[in-house]
DNA sequence: GCCGATTCTCAGCCAGTTCTCAGGTGACTC
DNA sequence: GAGTCACCTGAGAACTGGCTGAGAATCGGC
């Protein structure tokens, strides 16, 4: 968690989902470059030498495999996240997974991005060993095994309850408004409103029974998970 | 596991199929550097002394045949595993399993890949004597023999449900995504979808009877073979 | 070359999941 | 203490992902 800052450069022409992305891994501690075309992309590797690339499949110059081709070509095998549309994903698939890299469908969530980053940067620095977990008073979650416990007892979550209590536990002792959960937690283009968030806070709470007022409501403002002494 | 790392080089003209091999012996633990001709690769062995070669046959300058009698002839017995076009193996086949070296006909899988590194490796550090076992509660994986018991029966499976049994041992206790166990258990150039993986885990949840929940699906993500006492 | 085993595709079914909505409850304001 | 507002939660509709049986295609052993 405090290893030197790490470098990413990001790629997309939408203007929109790169500033969304932007925003986001800066605010979880990297620092950020962004790009909107292939070749600006190609260049700001050279000069920036980023930690890892999350590059757009279709770019309106150069495709982004063929940026990353020329990424490789020049003897750089930084990680890259592909970024493609739903559909056509599986003929990719054998082309472009491999040397640590992998891809992410759109619409995806930046809770899921963030996933994906931490665990290419957790192989890239070689502590793929030991198991990777998060703790909050007695609630423990899991993310190799992708399971929680709550007091030893194992709570069964779907998807998304369990990003977003993974986003909770993230910030455990910080109240999150919904519209920043529902920014996380959801697919970026979520039509729907921000009172979804409360009827998940409400699953959730359901399921972890006595553990349900760890998660705080602060009212007006959105949700908080409790540590065990924040209350100090 | 924790033995001194073993280094490995891979040669094959291709470069795609270098980046994969190489990233996922990278991944199992291994040391690797890696080579696109033939010439390149002498150079290599030369100079780095590896403990293992995994070659391609054909390549652009002198073939691997060619390649590997050089390395012997300078003395070295450094095991050699053959990558081969399907077609024409026939005929191979006797000529050059020998001197503790293997092949694999293209395209193969990444598990069968490592799981004959593993038994060259362990024919030449010599520990052939016991067995070579993995087990994960009442399971028990004979990799020499190449059964599976569950509670002491013994279950019956096709290769390919045993490549992918082994994967999921190996992994037991972290969930892995539909995408990585097709991309490490199927051919590389397999062309079909997730799908099959499904199939896979429902034939083997049914010869496996009682222990069938052993695997657990991750809804969303993939499956996990349970550890009997995960939380410790 | 035949036959059984194996691999793979596909489609229907079902359970779990996502999301919306609306009535209820509790908290804060004046 | 009445009104208002934010939040909670149950019900249910629509959807999705995963399971499995059936069958076609292929492989491999004899």
């Amino acid at each position: 968690m405090t290893e030197p800052t790490t470098q990413i450069l990001v790629v997309d022409d939408e203007e929109s989902l790169v500033d969304m992305v932007s925003s986001a891994l800066r605010f979880a501690g990297y620092e950020v470059r962004s790009e909107q075309s292939g070749f600006d992309a190609l260049r700001a590797v050279k000069s920036s030498d980023p930690d890892l690339v999350v590059l757009d499949v279709n770019l309106p110059d150069v495709d982004g495999f063929e940026v990353c081709r020329r990424i490789r070509r020049d003897g750089r095998d930084v990680p890259v996240i592909f970024l493609t549309a739903r559909d056509g994903a599986d003929d990719l698939r054998t082309g472009f997974r491999r040397g640590g890299d992998d891809y992410l469908t759109k619409p995806f969530s930046l809770e899921e991005l963030a996933l994906r980053i931490e665990a290419i940067m957790r192989r890239v620095r070689g502590d793929g060993g030991d198991h990777h977990r998060l703790a909050v008073g007695d609630l423990m979650l899991d993310d190799d095994a992708h399971q929680v416990f709550y007091e030893d007892d194992e709570i069964d979550l779907s998807p998304t309850e369990y990003r977003l209590l993974h986003y909770l536990m993230l910030n455990a002792g910080r109240a999150l408004s919904k519209m920043q959960i529902l920014d996380y937690v959801w697919e970026y283009d979520f039509g729907g409103d921000a009172g979804i968030v409360e009827t998940y806070v409400s699953y959730l709470r359901k399921k972890l029974g006595r553990g349900a007022d760890m998660i705080k409501t602060v009212r007006g403002v959105g949700y908080m998970l409790r540590r065990p002494e924040a209350a100090a």
